[in-house]
DNA sequence: TATTTAATTAACCATCGTTCAATTAACTTG
DNA sequence: CAAGTTAATTGAACGATGGTTAATTAAATA
């Protein structure tokens, strides 16, 4: 009744995490259908099913991969050899450079908005917003408080979700988010 | 073969209007039907085709409304006898204010993202931007230059939006919203 | 009473998540 | 290399839900 496809390389739950995953950004949780992320993939929708158990899962595996990454962002900076206040800089320019670099994800981990995601996400972002605000309290010597280093996360956050939803790159903003970042350091110069 | 209401009070365009904005921006507009809607104003949902043409044009009705309440919202500060500085306070907070008492209106006008609805949008967001882009530099004398009043508006939208994430009112993070416009102001001070 | 207005409900067609029997490509074993 | 086995894929089918339309009818109005 059913031809199995001639393969040249079968589907594995990475290829299917990678094409979903731009196409969750774009469209949201909701709006995406399993059917459409297998025709992205010339494959029939129920092949899904046999890589994932169905789509909170597959989801899922892309939840947790975005937020390692994000981790790994801020300790390839945090290990350069470079002075607290132009680490200080670049740890706020990597927030923003990873959110707008990997849109899909940032989306997904601060953004998306849906009750059947929440219960996954549980407290992926707070690990991550922990390591980003630990990093700036010792970057800056201890002398910024934890309301600030909020402040700070909020200003940045408000710069990666504008341009998030404009559907802007890193590179088209980044003189901006220089300007952004530079603007934000001067306050904190007078706490 | 369906027997009307005894109506206590008529359907009105105002009434479906008032209903369907808070689900809109509970659900986001996709996942809200027009048979929710319905449901909640407990009418059948074929009632509600007959005040408006489709879902869309129900939601770009309220849509309208939402810009000119946030012009409201400005034009009031900006009438009342304050020094300048004082104003410049009142407009940073009055924006959060207004993004988290009308939540629904901010996630509608700044946060939304979909084809369909963006068409209808066009303009009114960078409408409602300059307003508040005029009123900043007015009050701040001219001294602040286009893309600081900018940074200024993006520090501010990620307040609202991470609140609007988190389902938060304006009560619960007043005195939250007061330290990250002194935040805000403490790096204009120094322009 | 005749007409208009405002509501109801059934029905149509599309899409979705998910399941599952059928099918076959690829691999294993003798 | 043949036969059997496993793994991967297909597509039909099920039950929900959705937007929209149209026939119908009750209430209000003239």
């Amino acid at each position: 009744m059913a031809p199995r496809k001639a393969v040249a390389q079968e589907l594995t739950r990475e290829a299917i995490i990678d094409a979903a995953r731009g196409l969750f950004q774009e469209k949201g949780y909701q709006n995406l259908s399993m059917r459409q992320i297998a025709q992205t993939l010339q494959y029939s929708h129920g092949a899904l099913y046999y890589h994932f158990k169905n789509k909170a899962e597959l989801f899922y595996a892309i939840v947790k991969q975005d937020f390692s990454l994000l981790d790994d962002t801020l300790d390839q900076i945090l290990s350069r050899q470079l002075e607290p206040s132009e680490k200080l800089r670049r740890v706020l320019l990597g927030f923003i450079e990873f959110g707008l670099t990997h849109r899909s994800h940032y989306e997904i981990m601060f953004l998306i908005r849906d009750k059947e995601i929440q219960e996954f996400v549980d407290d992926g972002p707070s690990h991550s917003y922990e390591k980003f605000a630990k990093a700036v309290q010792s970057l800056s010597k201890n002398r910024l408080g934890i309301q600030t280093i909020w402040s700070l996360f909020l200003a940045l956050h408000g710069f990666v979700t504008h341009y998030c939803r404009n559907q802007q790159s890193y590179e088209e903003v980044r003189s901006m988010a220089e300007y952004h970042v530079e603007f934000l350091l001067k306050g904190l110069l007078h706490e």
